[in-house]
DNA sequence: TTGAAAGCGCTAACAA
DNA sequence: TTGTTAGCGCTTTCAA
C-alpha cells in the first residue's frame, strides 16, 4: 500500500501539501492540487485510517452495544444506527453482549481503547458501569443508572398498561404478565405496566430471560397449574415464541381460549392464526434518535442529558379476541 | 486517559519496559514487574489500540460484511463469526451492505484502511471486487468469482433438488419455483435444484429480490395466473412470509391446496399452521468454520484457497403434505 | 535485563 | 501558499 510520503514523492509536494489536498483544509494552488489528486490515482492511494486517527485523537466509527443481534427489535435498532451513521459519514462497529455484563464490559472497554467516536449501548442491566475512558454514551431502549446519558426509550409502561387494558375490555379474566428477568428495567417497567391496569385484581406473574426457551418453561408452570390464566402479556416476541409454542402443545386455542398480546411487531405476527396482537415499538426509529443523539453530543460537548422518550402503538389484531 | 509514559515516570522505568511488562516479552525483573503493574494499576492505565496497532501494523478485529442484518440467516452467521472470533480474542466489526454493490465497496474499503486483520463476507453479487489493500477474505454463502479465496458455502442446490422431489413425491404437480435475483449464486443453485428435480416436467419460474415485498408481488403475479402452481420451492424465510401472506389473502390453504417448502429454518417455523417444511441450512456452522477459515489464514500466510461445503437438511413438516 | 531512540502514517503548528 | 518540524502512543531494534 502506498503512503502519503510516496505521493508527496511523485507529485514532488511534501507530505503536508498531500494532505492539504486530500482533506481540503486551508487552499493549495491548482496547479499543485491536480499533481497531487493525479500522483495519488496513480499509486492506488487510500489513506491508513489507524494513522490519521492516532494523529486526530478521534475517528469516524460509532460503537454499537447491543444485548442480543438475533433480536429482531435490536436488529432494527442497528439498522436505525446505521443508517444515520452512515448518512454523517461514520461506519458502525457492532458488537453483542448477548445479555451478559462481562462481554458488555469488554466491548466498551474496546469502544474507548480503539478511539471509538462514541457508543450507542443497550444496557445489559442496573449494574451496567462505563469503564474509565469510554466515550459519549447514549443509551437505548434501557436507560444508564444515574440518569447522566443521553437516551432514548419506550413508554412502554403504558403500552403495557393499554395492552393489559384491552385484554380485559375483551372479556378475559385472569391476564398473566410473562416478563424478563428481575431488575431490567424493559421487564420491570411492562410489568408496572400491567399491574396498573390490574387495579387490584389477583396478578399472575411470570418471569424468564427474553429467550424464547425460558419463556417456553415458564409457560409450561404457567398453564400446568389449577387455576390457569386465560390471557397472557408477553415482554417480546422471542418469548412469544415460547408461549405459542406450549399453548400449541396443550391444544389452547389462541384467541379463544387464551388472549395474546405481545410487545414487538415481527415479520410473521400476521401469518400465525389468529393473527398476533402486539405493541409495536418504533425500533428504526430509536436507532436513528439515538444516533443523532450521539452526533450532536460527539459535536459539540453541551452539558445537559437528553432522554427521548417515544410511544408505542398497541396493534390489534386476532390473537387478542374471542369473536373470530 | 493515562499513557505509557505516565506509567514509566510513576514506576521510575522507561516506556520499552513498560511495554514489555504489559505484553508479557522478554524478561523483565520480578521487581520491576511489580512495579509497572502497580503503576498502571493505580493510573488506571489501558493502552491505546490505535497506537498499538499503528506500530505493529495490524490488529485484533475482524470484518463482518453481511447483506441483509435483518435476515436471520445471516444473523446467526454473525453470531458464529463472534462467538469464535471472541474465544480467539478479536472483536468483530460489522457492516450490512443491504445488497447494495456500493455499501459493499465502501465497507471492503473501510476494512482495508482501518487495518482490520481480515474480513468475512456474504458478497452481494457476481460483480464484487475486492478493493486495493482488502485484508485476506473468506466469503460465507456465495463465493467470490475468481476462485481464489476461502469461502465456506451450503450445497444449496443438492438441497433445492431434494426438496423439489419431495414435493413431487407428496403429489404435487405443478411446482413453482420462487427465487432470487437473476446473477446472485445461491438463487441460480437453488433454481438449478429446482431444475434438476423436475427433470423435464414444464418449470414455472419467478423471482424477486429477497425481500417479502418482492416475492409478495411475485406470488401474487404467480398466483394470479390461469395455471397456478399447486406447490413452491422459495428461496429464503423473508420471501416465504411474502408467499404466505399471498396465499392467505387468496384463500388458498397451506398444504391442502398448495404445498410449500422454504429455505431457512426460523423461530416461527413451527407456528404456522400448518408448519412450514424447510431447508434448514447450518447458519451458526458457517459463521464458525468462516472465522476459524480467516483466523489460519491471518496467522499463516499459506497459499490454497479452501473451501467449505456444508450440507443441508430437509425438515419435513405440514406445509408440504395433504395429509394434514 | 534495561534504556535510548527511531519510527508506524498521518496532521497541525509554526515559519518562511 | 508551501515546507519544516514535531508529535499522536505505542513497539522494537540496537547498544549498553
Amino acid at each position: 500500500m502506498a503512503t502519503i510520503s510516496d505521493v508527496a514523492a511523485l507529485a514532488g509536494v511534501s507530505t503536508a501539501t498531500v494532505s492539504r489536498v486530500l482533506n481540503g483544509k486551508s487552499t493549495v494552488d491548482t496547479e499543485l492540487v491536480s499533481r497531487v489528486r493525479e500522483a495519488a490515482r496513480a499509486l492506488d492511494y487510500r489513506p491508513n485510517t489507524v494513522a490519521r486517527n492516532l494523529r486526530r485523537r478521534d475517528s469516524s466509527v460509532l460503537s454499537l452495544v447491543i444485548s442480543d443481534v438475533e433480536n429482531p427489535f435490536f436488529t432494527a435498532v442497528a439498522r436505525g444506527v446505521e443508517d444515520t451513521a452512515r448518512a454523517a459519514g461514520y461506519s458502525v462497529l457492532l458488537g453483542n453482549s448477548d445479555e451478559d455484563p462481562d462481554k458488555e464490559r469488554a466491548y466498551l472497554e474496546l469502544a474507548g481503547q480503539a478511539q471509538t467516536a462514541g457508543v450507542v449501548l443497550s444496557p445489559t442491566g442496573p449494574g451496567t458501569a462505563l469503564p474509565e475512558g469510554t466515550p459519549p454514551v447514549v443509551a437505548v431502549d434501557r436507560p444508564l443508572p444515574g440518569g447522566r446519558h443521553d437516551a432514548v426509550l419506550v413508554d412502554t409502561r403504558s403500552a403495557a398498561r393499554l395492552a393489559t387494558q384491552h385484554l380485559l375490555d375483551q372479556g378475559y379474566q385472569r391476564v398473566a404478565c410473562l416478563t424478563g428477568p428481575p431488575g431490567v428495567h424493559t421487564a420491570e417497567d411492562r410489568l408496572a405496566g400491567y399491574r396498573e391496569a390490574l387495579a387490584g385484581r389477583p396478578e399472575l406473574v411470570r418471569r424468564s430471560e427474553f429467550k424464547a426457551a425460558g419463556a417456553r418453561q415458564a409457560s409450561e408452570l404457567l398453564f400446568g397449574e389449577r387455576d390457569r390464566p386465560d390471557a397472557v402479556l408477553v415482554a417480546n416476541s422471542a418469548m412469544a415464541i415460547g408461549l405459542l409454542e406450549t399453548l400449541a402443545q396443550q391444544g389452547l386455542r389462541i384467541g379463544e381460549d387464551v388472549g395474546v398480546v405481545s410487545f414487538d411487531d415481527v415479520p410473521w405476527a400476521s401469518l400465525v392464526h389468529p393473527a398476533l396482537t402486539v405493541v409495536r415499538q418504533p425500533a428504526h426509529e430509536i436507532g436513528r434518535r439515538a444516533a443523532g443523539l450521539l452526533l450532536d453530543r460527539i459535536g459539540s460537548v453541551r452539558g445537559e442529558a437528553h432522554t427521548v422518550v417515544l410511544a408505542a402503538e398497541l396493534v390489534v389484531r386476532g390473537s387478542s379476541t374471542r369473536e373470530v
